[in-house]
DNA sequence: CAGGTTATGGCACTGAGTGCCATATGGCAA
DNA sequence: TTGCCATATGGCACTCAGTGCCATAACCTG
């Protein structure tokens, strides 16, 4: 067993040792033994990207990744079910921090605005936080995420499971019952709907700025409304009124 | 070469040599070669859509499926390719019909109304038309669909797809660029994600009524519009106001 | 019935994912 | 420090999905 203890042999920046960012996060994890499966974790995600980047997501084998940190095959599949998993781990952290965002804001907030605050927040973190890599590194998995089919169906599932949860808290913080109520389901999943619609279109342009998402995402929420105050009818199709 | 010529050995009901539905559709292929690939095709999907139920999908394997048509593996692949496809099949066949209502829906239709016509002629025609499976037929896939993972994810990729050519129609009528006005993609994407809702719901329930899941679906629209009536906000929320 | 076209079958091969067991390593108590 | 237990790792061997290649069978055309 290798796996880099802080030398710099894994990526070229992101060294895996610096753990201590801003947020204390979630990870925590204090114990010798838990420090090194983290960094051995991380090594991987970072093997893993810099191989999906260089030759793409279907060239790349399982063998390779796990040369790259010095590990066994075996191992890799302690640490991850599949090699979607590891291509999508920044996206699914980023989804437990919108999870949590929503679950930290004041419970008296109506649930559209909470949605909007913690998008934002994380978005926000995304472009600060170097844990969560930045926004580059972002739109790059994006567009990782997005040529592959098998990771683009795996990261729609993940976004349900993700508006599952956003969804509960929701109903939870409205003191509603999920199963006889559909609006908070139905909020977010629209909510959602929206923000990926506008981030498809951000990631295709690919002007890769952040402040230029969160005015996208904002416009195609207006927009949405917008359209929803029409009754969704001819009025307000004219060609260039919108966005 | 078997593949039930016609004999009643593949699966009761559906016989496959009668593709004389009502509708033309797209099928249509009188050549003698195609009809035997229309036969073999309808037998693997029914072969191993059985075998799914019986087994589910994860405990089937290819060389399963193959051995009950006859058909050997690597032509399996030349049909499909690959196994989550042959689960699915039935799902794209509807989505197809989907796009297609859409498109066969005057001009001059407001959108949404588009979209909600559209949805319902769909659910009807999976009802009444025994070539797309009746409505228990259809709730048995969504069950198998949504009981897998892998499965699911191919299953939300493929709703993807069939939203891009559905805003691309709406965008079409609308004479507006789907590039430049996020319009269409929103109110399709926002529209089925409400229909996801309903739909999951309606699974969930089990009560495999078509005409409740097109009350649960407007329902679920119409709270959505509510919604966003009172501006997302608070009001509106009160426990039992909705649904 | 001859000729080309196309569907099929039969390998052999790669790569993902898993179960099993032996072994190495970190943590902990005496 | 030493010894012990828990756990992380490595190394098979195996199943199964998916693909490339080529020979052969089925079809269809003239």
């Amino acid at each position: 067993m290798i796996v880099d203890q802080g030398s710099a042999r894994t990526t070229p920046g992101t060294t895996p040792g610096a753990t201590s960012g801003t947020a204390p996060g979630a990870g925590g994890a204090t114990g010798l033994r838990e420090r090194k499966k983290e960094r051995t974790r991380e090594a991987l995600v970072d093997a893993a990207l810099e191989l999906f980047w260089r030759k793409g997501y279907d060239a790349t084998t399982i063998d390779e990744i796990v040369a790259a940190v010095d590990v066994s095959r075996r191992t890799f599949f302690r640490y991850f079910p599949g090699k979607e998993e590891v291509a999508l781990a920044r996206s699914s952290e980023v989804e437990r921090s919108l999870v949590a965002a929503v679950a930290a804001r004041p419970a008296d907030e109506p649930p559209v605005v909470t949605l909007r605050r913690a998008t934002a927040e994380v978005m926000d973190a995304i472009a600060r936080d170097p844990k969560l890599g930045s926004t580059e590194a972002w739109l790059r998995t994006r567009r990782l995420i997005e040529g592959n089919p098998t990771l683009m169906a795996a990261s729609l599932r993940h976004a349900m499971e993700t508006e599952r949860l956003m969804a509960a808290e929701i109903a939870r913080r409205q003191g509603v019952d999920p199963h006889r109520d559909l609006r908070p389901a139905i909020t977010v999943s629209c909510f959602n709907a929206v923000v990926r619609v506008a981030m498809d279109e951000w990631t295709e342009r690919g002007a890769y700025d952040p402040e230029d998402l969160a005015v996208t995402i904002d416009a195609a929420w207006s927009a949405m409304s917008g359209l929803v105050d029409t009754g969704w009818l001819g009025a307000g199709w004219e060609p260039d009124s919108g966005r």
